[in-house]
DNA sequence: GAAATAAAGTTAAGCGCTTTACTTACTATT
DNA sequence: AATAGTAAGTAAAGCGCTTAACTTTATTTC
C-alpha cells in the first residue's frame, strides 16, 4: 500500500505535523528531526497525496487546457509549449480538445470544475458564455490564448494578427506585388484581423483589395483545395497570395504545381503560423511566425499570477508576430531572380 | 463559495448521507426525497469535488499520457484518440511530453503518482525501468501504447510494425519495382521493426536488401535531407524508397524535386504513419496508415480494464496496419502511367 | 393487530493532509 | 536564580466526501 504521512510519522517517532512541515518547509523544525523524517521518507518512498492536500485548501496544482483540437498541428504546438511552463512551475495540464462543440466545451468545463483545477487557459472560441461566466462566478481564473473576446473580463493573450496580415501585405508589397489576392478563414476572428490588416497595409499605398481576390476557405485540405482552384482561375491571376494558415498555403501551393503556375516564380505565397507545414514544404514558405513561446509564457505566468491574486483586473496582451522569410516569395524587383 | 454537499444537505433538509446517495444513485432513496435533493443541486449548481470522493478511496477518474512530444504530429493524433476514449468514459487525461529525457520521464511519473492517477498510457520508449517498476510496485495499472517492451508485464498495445514493413514493401515488388531502398529511423525499436518487415517482403521473392541501401535517418527535417541527398546520389538509383515516416518521405520527395529526379515518374516513394503531411504531399503519399483510432480504443479499454482488476496479466494486442494508396508510387508493368 | 421484513434515512468514522492553538524545552537577560 | 523570550514539537479540528452500521418508518404476513 501507499504509505501515508502516517506511516512515516511513526516510523520516524514525531507526529504528523512534524512531517508535514518538513514536506512543506513550514514551521521550526530542528535539523536532527528534519534529516530523520527525510530519511524515513526515503526509506518508504514516500510521496504526500496531493488529492488530500487539496482537500485542505491548497491548489491542485492542475490547469485545464481547451483547444478545438490538439491533431492540428498549430495547437499542438501551443499545447506543448503551455505544457512545458506549466511543468516548470510544477503544475500538470489537463488537456480537452472541444472540437468546435459547444456539448464537447460545456462537459469539458464541468469536468475542469469538478476536478477544482486551479486555472484554465481557453484556446478556443467559446460557444456557451454563460459557462463562462459560471467560472467568473465561481472565481476560477481562466484566461483567453490566441482568442479575443470582449464579453469575458479575463485575461487575453494573442498575436496581433491584424499586425499580422499587414506584415504579410507589406512584405509583398515590398517585393514589388501589386496585384495581390488572399485567401482567409473569414468564419473565424482571427482570419478576419489578418484580412483587416492586410487591406490596411495595402490601402496604406493607394491600393485596394477587390472582392474576387478575397476568398474564403476553413482551414482543412479538401476547403483549401476548392479555394485555390477558384484563385487559380481567375482571369487575372495575381501575382502575390497571402494565405491566413500554413495549411491553406502549402494547399495552395499543389494546386498550383498541378496547373503548371510556378511558386514563387508566377506566383509568390506568404502563409500564416509558421507549422512544420512551412518548414516542409517546397519551397519552404515564407509565412508571419505567431511567438508560440512567448504566448505560451506569458499565459502560463499571468494565470498562474490570478491564481495568486483572484481581484487582479484582466490584462489584454497582444504580441507582435514576425515575418519567417523562406523560398515562396519572389522579389519582383529583383530582375535576376 | 462553492456548495458543498453541506450546503445541499441543509437545504433540503435531509442527511448528508442522502445527498450523497442521490449523486451516486446507491442505497434506497425514495423518489420523494430524491426529487427534492435533486432540485436543491440545480438551484446552488451543486457539483461533488473529485477530489473529495478520491480521497475516500474512489478513482480520480483521471489518466496519464506520456508521449514523446505532443507538438509532433503523430502523436497528437495519438492523444486526440486517447482523449476521446477517454472522456467518453468520464476519465481526465494529463498530457506529458518526456521530450525523451529520462528527467522529464522520471519527473511525470512522480507527478502522475502524486495526483494518484488511475493508470498511465506510455507511448514513449522507456528511459528509466526502475521507474515504471515502482508503479507495479504501487500496483499502478499501466499499458505500453506502440511501444513493446519485453521486461515490463503490461499491457501493451501496438501496431503490427514488422507486418507494416512487410506490407510497403510487397506494395513496391507487386508493383514492379526490384531495386529498392529504405530509409530508416534505425534508432527506434519501431524503425527496425519496419525495416524487418520490409526486408522479409523483399526476400520472399529472392531479393536481398544491400546495405548502401538502407539509410539511417532520424525523423526531423535536416536529418531527413542529409539522408535523402545520400540516397539520392547513390551511383545506381533504385526506383522504389520506403521511408519509415511520413515525414521523411515527404522531405525526400522535396529533395528529388529539387534534384529534378520526379516522384513517381522516377522514383517511387511509400512512407508510414499516415500522418497529416502524407494527404498534404503532392503527389499525395501512399503509406502505411497505423490504426490510431483502434489503437487508442484498445488502449484506453484495456486500461480501464486492469484499473478495475489489477490482477489480469498483460495482454499483448498487436493491430494490423493497412496500406493507404496515394500517387506516390508508380506501376512499373503498367506502361502507360 | 402483533411480529417480521423491507424500505428510507441517519450517525459517525475515516480517507490523508494542513494548520491553529497549544505545550514543552531551551537560551538569553538581568 | 527568576523571568522573558524563542525554538521545537504536538494535539486536534477540519477539508468534502463515502460507507458500514444503525435507527426509524412503512409494509407485509398470518
Amino acid at each position: 500500500m501507499k504509505p501515508t504521512i502516517y506511516d512515516v510519522a511513526k516510523k520516524a517517532g514525531v507526529s504528523i505535523a512534524t512531517v508535514s512541515k518538513v514536506v512543506n518547509n513550514t514551521g521550526n523544525i530542528s535539523d536532527r528531526t528534519r534529516k530523520k523524517v527525510m530519511k524515513v521518507m526515503q526509506e518508504l518512498e514516500y510521496q504526500p497525496s496531493s488529492l488530500a492536500a487539496a482537500l485542505t485548501g491548497k491548489r491542485t496544482f492542475t490547469i485545464g487546457v481547451l483547444v478545438p483540437d490538439i491533431a492540428n498541428p498549430f495547437f499542438a504546438e501551443v499545447a506543448r509549449a503551455l505544457e512545458n511552463y506549466a511543468r516548470e512551475t510544477g503544475y500538470a495540464m489537463i488537456l480537452c480538445s472541444t472540437d468546435y462543440q459547444r456539448k464537447r466545451e460545456q462537459d469539458y468545463l464541468e469536468l475542469l470544475m469538478k476536478k477544482q483545477v486551479d486555472g484554465i487557459i481557453i484556446a478556443t472560441e467559446p460557444k456557451d458564455l454563460s459557462a463562462f461566466r459560471k467560472l467568473q462566478s465561481r472565481h476560477i481564473p481562466f484566461l483567453m490564448f490566441s482568442i479575443d473576446h470582449l464579453a469575458l473580463p479575463s485575461h487575453v493573450v494573442t498575436t496581433d494578427d491584424i499586425r499580422g496580415g499587414y506584415l504579410a501585405g507589406r512584405y509583398l508589397l515590398d517585393k514589388g506585388h501589386r496585384r495581390l489576392a488572399i485567401i482567409a478563414e473569414l468564419s473565424r476572428p482571427s482570419g478576419r484581423l489578418r484580412l483587416e490588416g492586410f487591406k490596411q497595409a495595402l490601402s496604406d499605398q493607394g491600393i485596394e483589395l477587390e472582392s474576387p481576390f478575397i476568398i474564403d476557405a476553413i482551414s482543412k485540405v479538401e476547403d483549401a483545395k476548392l479555394a485555390s482552384q477558384k484563385l487559380l482561375h481567375l482571369p487575372e491571376k495575381p501575382t502575390g497570395v497571402f494565405a491566413t494558415t500554413d495549411l491553406i498555403a502549402v494547399v495552395f501551393m499543389n494546386e498550383a504545381r498541378k496547373l503548371h503556375v510556378q511558386v514563387p516564380g508566377d506566383i509568390s505565397v506568404i502563409g500564416f503560423d509558421n507549422t512544420i507545414h512551412a518548414e516542409i514544404a517546397d519551397p519552404g514558405l515564407t509565412t508571419i511566425a505567431q511567438p508560440i513561446d512567448d504566448l505560451a509564457r506569458y499565459a502560463v505566468y499571468k494565470l498562474l499570477e490570478s491564481i495568486e491574486k483572484p481581484e487582479m483586473p484582466g490584462h489584454r496582451i497582444m504580441l507582435a508576430p514576425a515575418l519567417v522569410e523562406r523560398q515562396s516569395v519572389k522579389d519582383l524587383k529583383d530582375q535576376y531572380s
